[in-house]
DNA sequence: AGCAAGATCGGT
DNA sequence: CCGATCTTGCTG
């Protein structure tokens, strides 16, 4: 019998599915960062689905700008922008070529908060456009233990969205069972 | 060119 | 509740 110990590292395939379909399985994953002197895995507990030009509550409603392009490409990639001057929020694209959408990571285990997560990672700038199926400083992995339950709830800090958008259940938390 | 607002956070 | 802090996108 052999065992596969490797840990499996999410392939194109994984992203370019609807956000939707990405959202619940991307929960109990670890989002690994190499930082050159040790690489540190952090597991995802909470993710905020961003859908579609139709999605008020999304960049991309106004439609493309240099902002807002990498969500137009083929899901695997990062997006991250700066928000309030100083907070650097994290996203990965999913779905195919103009088929705009992305996840927001707003938890990882240990780092609750989007803003406090990218400052524990390093996470600025210089990682937007990153390929996560071919950086060598961060990527995700598949979590063959993981097992748990999906809590769903509404998305945080869209005031600005309509109602209908605003109570879309699109922020996925992980409640770990193992 | 100028301006208002922002997918947040930490301190009162 | 409020201020920090600066990029973005919209207006003119």
């Amino acid at each position: 019998m052999i065992i596969n110990l490797m840990p499996e590292k999410l392939q194109p395939d994984f992203f370019t599915r609807d956000v939707l379909d990405v959202a619940p399985d991307i929960l109990g994953c670890y989002l690994v960062r190499n930082f050159g002197k040790e690489t540190r895995p952090y597991q995802i507990s909470e993710v905020e689905i961003y859908r579609g030009e139709e999605d008020s509550g999304c960049h991309v409603s106004r439609g493309k700008t240099k902002r807002t392009e990498v969500m137009y490409r083929d899901g695997g990639l990062v997006y991250v922008y700066l928000i309030y001057g100083m907070h650097w929020m994290l996203n990965i694209v999913t779905g195919m070529k103009d088929q705009p959408q992305a996840l927001l990571i707003r938890g990882v285990q240990g780092f609750n908060g989007p803003g406090k997560l990218t400052k524990e990672m390093q996470i600025d700038s210089s990682f937007y456009g990153e390929n996560l199926c071919g950086s060598n400083r961060i990527w995700i992995e598949k979590n063959p233990q993981r097992k748990g339950t999906i809590e769903k709830l509404p998305r945080i800090g869209i005031d600005y969205a309509r109602k209908e958008d605003r109570e879309r259940l699109w922020r996925l938390k992980w409640v770990d069972r193992g």
